[in-house]
DNA sequence: ACAACATATGAACAACTATTCATAAGTATA
DNA sequence: TATACTTATGAATAGTTGTTCATATGTTGT
């Protein structure tokens, strides 16, 4: 009997079955990959990467964050929350005013390592 | 006279305008982040940042991805195609078939940079 | 030249997303 | 408590995006 695991994928149209093993294989688990692609999308739109490149430098509240990048505290208001829910940013609150700023040194890791592609 | 240099913002609602001027002088250059985020656009769709992750363990053929992904050919090769535009993987062609490959490093790095924030 | 195979591409469609507008919720001060 | 101010949120909308379907392009062998 074989001790390699099975690994499970449509034998149909295959070209090079030991390849296709080998790599299915190597690869992460189907949800962390889900969560990867997720983490990105938060990095892949303007608003959200201006709003996280602001926050390297210092926490700051939303108008401020909204005048900066000269648009509207909606816009800005509703894109704070989904970096917030994506734990990226934390926030809080002095008053009136509510503070944000990152939740830990990944994100400037991760835009810096973005950086460093494109402007090699 | 002054000798800073000058930052643009609408003053409409600042509320700690040092902060503002701080953040907005340590800012990349608005094209930068533009690029940043077409680049993070590459990783944030499930069956791309699963194609890339693919490519990591080996160059594999496009038949042999569709198979691995239990996908379309179609879309594997508009997927393909996107990734290729933006010189994340690179296509070398022998006979009928087309083996696509990493274009280079930083796709491992940014994908490893990533699974470490989510796995932490 | 023709048939078989691998990949690419264009159009159409459904799903998703970011912004705007209007307004609500939370807080401080008079 | 009435007002002014900062932030949050829901609904509507316009723009974007990924997949599918049909078909074209490119390649090999007969």
């Amino acid at each position: 009997m074989k001790s390699e695991i099975d690994i499970e994928f449509s034998n149909e149209g295959v070209i090079h079955e030991d390849v296709v093993r080998k790599a299915l294989s190597e690869q992460p688990a189907e949800e962390l990959l889900a969560d990867l692609a997720d983490l990105f999308k938060n990095f892949s739109d303007t608003t959200r990467i201006r709003i996280l490149s602001l926050l390297i430098s210092d926490e700051m509240c939303v108008a401020d964050i909204t005048a900066a990048l000269n648009a509207t505290q909606s816009a800005i208001s509703h894109q704070l929350r989904i970096l917030k829910q994506s734990r990226l940013i934390k926030s809080r609150r002095a008053g009136k005013i509510v503070y944000y700023s990152l939740a830990d040194e990944h994100v400037k890791t991760i835009i810096a390592m973005g950086l460093e592609h494109i402007t090699e």
